[in-house]
DNA sequence: TCAAAAGTGTTAATAGTACACCCATGA
DNA sequence: TCATGGGTGTACTATTAACACTTTTGA
């Protein structure tokens, strides 16, 4: 049938960067690695791809299985394909990155799996090439924010203007002009004033928004 | 050892969309295939991904195969991996664009594998998702050419700015007023004037130009 | 009364866009 | 002499960047 047999065939995973926005920082989920090589160490979420499913399938299945998070925001990032990037076996990995809103995350997973969220500016020693996987991926999301409403899936459902702008400065890694930052969201469509007000996060109270 | 035994193995396959720029034009370097299934359709240039080398390693060996060219400039794209992309069996590919001097590509090399260079605003029908990925490479080509020299790898040492000013407009895929583009062109450190004057293309003569 | 976050405009600089004519030359 | 591609400047518009004070209110 094929020409194919005699080529070597790889395993193929998935790693998965998902992103949260919690306290004010930009975090990401981790885990500690449950098998060798690498047990124990820190790791970003992943699995292996199966037969019966696209590459994308198998990044939200990971996902899944992890946030128990359906339909979020998740885009392949690259693929890392060095002989030696994991010291047991050759495994060619497809990464994605994930955006999602901690609020929805099913923190009882966190306890199965062992994941917790970790700020992205002081993130550890992750295995393999893990650290490399995340930094491509914020300079991706850096590129990103701009054009695109990224915010929408890493808030709740009503934000204040600040908390939104704290977000754009953990994504950036900069820090923004409060005028210029509103005047720019003002002229969004996709993001618009409720009438409602926020009294948990200032005495004076602040304008709660939403993505539309 | 490992606990990865348990996992299934994949075809893993790089795809390389070769662009050059030939009679004005950004052209692709495609072929028939060789082999089922498919054999005889048009296809992009690719292979399988070896045991001993990295995917970024094949991608380089595949075009070095078909080209001749080595250190050329080549940036992985994408990964496509629906279960049925590929009709004959489960291939997992790795898709790499690499940008060339036409004018150092090995012709010899363009009989022996059937290679030809199309046209990418008339490309015909190719095998499998290979269009889709042509459509992609091309996306981003448009978004990189503004922050990157990327002519400097698809046009010869010196060039017009006339020359230049149609590459871009290939990979835009929009005309671009003369003055403006001359403009900006001058403003760019990476690309200066020669004194030597070109009397091929005019009559008149055109300022060579170089990439620093 | 004061600390803490919310909210609010103007100006300057820069980048981008639109637009039309003369120049030099070989055939 | 004329057809062909080479070369040039200005005005308008949009975008971005810099910058500081007043408001509200709960503790």
């Amino acid at each position: 049938m094929t020409a194919y047999k005699q080529h070597p065939k790889f395993y193929v995973s998935v790693d998965c960067i998902i992103f949260g926005f919690k306290d004010g920082r930009l975090q990401v989920l981790i885990h500690q690695r449950p098998y060798n090589p690498g047990k124990g160490e820190l790791s970003l979420i992943g699995g292996f791809v199966r037969t019966d499913e696209s590459v994308d399938a198998s990044a939200q299945r990971i996902l899944k299985k992890f946030t128990g998070l359906d339909s979020v925001y998740m885009q392949q990032l690259a693929t890392f394909g060095e002989v030696e990037r994991d010291p047991g076996e050759r495994v060619i990995s497809i990464v994605y990155y994930a955006l999602i809103n901690i609020d929805n995350y099913d923190t009882q997973l966190s306890d199965i799996h062992h994941t917790q969220w970790v700020d992205v500016d002081q993130l550890p020693t992750l295995c393999f090439d893990h650290n490399d996987m995340v930094q491509k991926a914020r300079r991706v999301m850096s590129e990103n924010i701009k054009n695109k409403p990224i915010g929408s899936k890493l808030l709740p459902q009503y934000f204040t203007l600040s908390l939104l702008q704290t977000l754009y400065e953990s994504i950036l890694g900069t820090s923004i002009d409060k005028r210029n930052f509103r005047r720019a969201i003002s002229e969004k469509e996709y993001i618009q004033a409720t009438g409602m007000i926020d009294k948990e996060s200032s005495r004076r109270g602040a304008t709660l928004y939403r993505f539309k």
